[in-house]
DNA sequence: GCATTTTCGTACCCATCGTTACAATATTGG
DNA sequence: CCAATATTGTAACGATGGGTACGAAAATGC
């Protein structure tokens, strides 16, 4: 309460925010991949030597771990929070796409989902990496169950499909944005297949189907 | 006519099958991804050394070039085939992704799609690769819609999407289906997904929906 | 048999990789 | 002001990367 820094530390202290260097670490992983991004980009990217990103999260491995952590809990928790906070699952799943597609095409760069883009070609040889590209997988099947239970209880799905199924439809348009995406899609045609996808798991109750446009 | 080679060329005749080595090159790229397979690694695979892997084909980049073309070509037809060959909409969408999921979770091995499993890290520094990657993208997205085109000129179609809406639905289906295999996810997993997007985008015309399973 | 052409295989080149030793620097505790 | 502690930056290590030079080997054409 008095002083104002939680934990004055011995020794030198770091001349930079761990967490913001994660997310520069993050964005270099981002780019490159894995096995394309070498520790010297890395120091480029987060502007800090070599042995300072060790001391401070590990060998290169770790840092990657970290990022993919670090990342699906960012995004996961942003993604809940636009779900819970539309009105109907039409919207909802609109501005969750809306969202997405946005964060797959920033800065007109087409870089897709940092993990579905990065992690897959490691999953085969490293068992770390396949657990948490799996484990994002099963955060996001959760993530759309919750909200389209919430959306049956009100009475106002109408897909046809049991939540957890049309979850794992709505995770897999995600998978695709960002495939396409990082082949280097336009928003537009991402946006339509948003669309497509929308119209198919959140048809309006009372009228037929293909209304909302 | 006369003779039994085609082309008996000059010089020291080559003791392997090209089309043969280059399926291994596949395979060993399919397991490690472009930066993760090393021209040791290639040459292990294939069982010839350095310099006849870049005297039969090129340097590494155009070995990978090679294989994503020859996956797509290969894949393609063979889904193309399978989409033909099945009298209903709802059995070809069923044929095609059990097909898939036998390919993408072959040996017990967790592999996914050789292309969207292992391009898109590459695809935001090489061009090349991002092109390659949109052809296929493009060519699954026209595989569907020609089957589903000819389902609805067969009055068969129920989705309420256009066949090229529908289309891009389906082949979002196959890129879910890879990234989840490369997880680990198990084939009934898979599965259930696949049976969920064929209830969505090929519902029976005159039962309701979810009749068939 | 001999020149020509193509492939094979060893051996090597240089750059870069991930990682770490070590000395200099900057802070805290007393 | 001095010991203790932690970070910083340079410089180096061994290993491995992609790519290639070059002579030996195996075929054809004459």
């Amino acid at each position: 309460m008095s002083g104002n820094n939680p934990s004055p530390r011995r020794g030198r202290p770091r001349t930079f925010d761990p967490h913001e260097v994660m997310q520069q670490v993050q964005d270099a992983f981002w780019k490159g991949g894995f096995e394309g991004t070498s520790i010297g980009d890395l120091a480029g990217a987060t502007g800090l030597n070599r042995p300072s990103l060790y001391g401070a999260f590990g060998d290169k491995h770790a840092l990657y771990i970290q990022a993919l952590q670090q990342y699906r809990d960012a995004t996961q928790a942003a993604g809940r929070k636009i779900l819970e906070g539309a009105p109907t699952l039409r919207t909802a799943l609109e501005d969750l796409f809306r969202a997405a597609i946005r964060l797959y095409t920033d800065d007109e760069e087409a870089r897709g989902c940092f993990v579905s883009s990065t992690a897959p070609p490691e999953a085969m040889r490293d068992t770390t990496v396949r657990r948490e590209l799996a484990v994002t997988n099963d955060g996001l099947d959760e993530m759309f169950e919750a909200r389209i239970a919430r959306a049956q209880a009100e009475g106002e799905a109408c897909t046809g499909l049991p939540p957890q199924e049309a979850a794992r439809i709505a995770s897999a348009v995600l998978h695709s944005l960002s495939v396409r995406a990082r082949a280097g899609a336009s928003r537009r045609a991402l946006h339509a297949l948003a669309q497509s996808a929308v119209d198919l798991l959140a048809q309006a109750p009372e009228t037929g189907r293909s209304e909302g446009r």
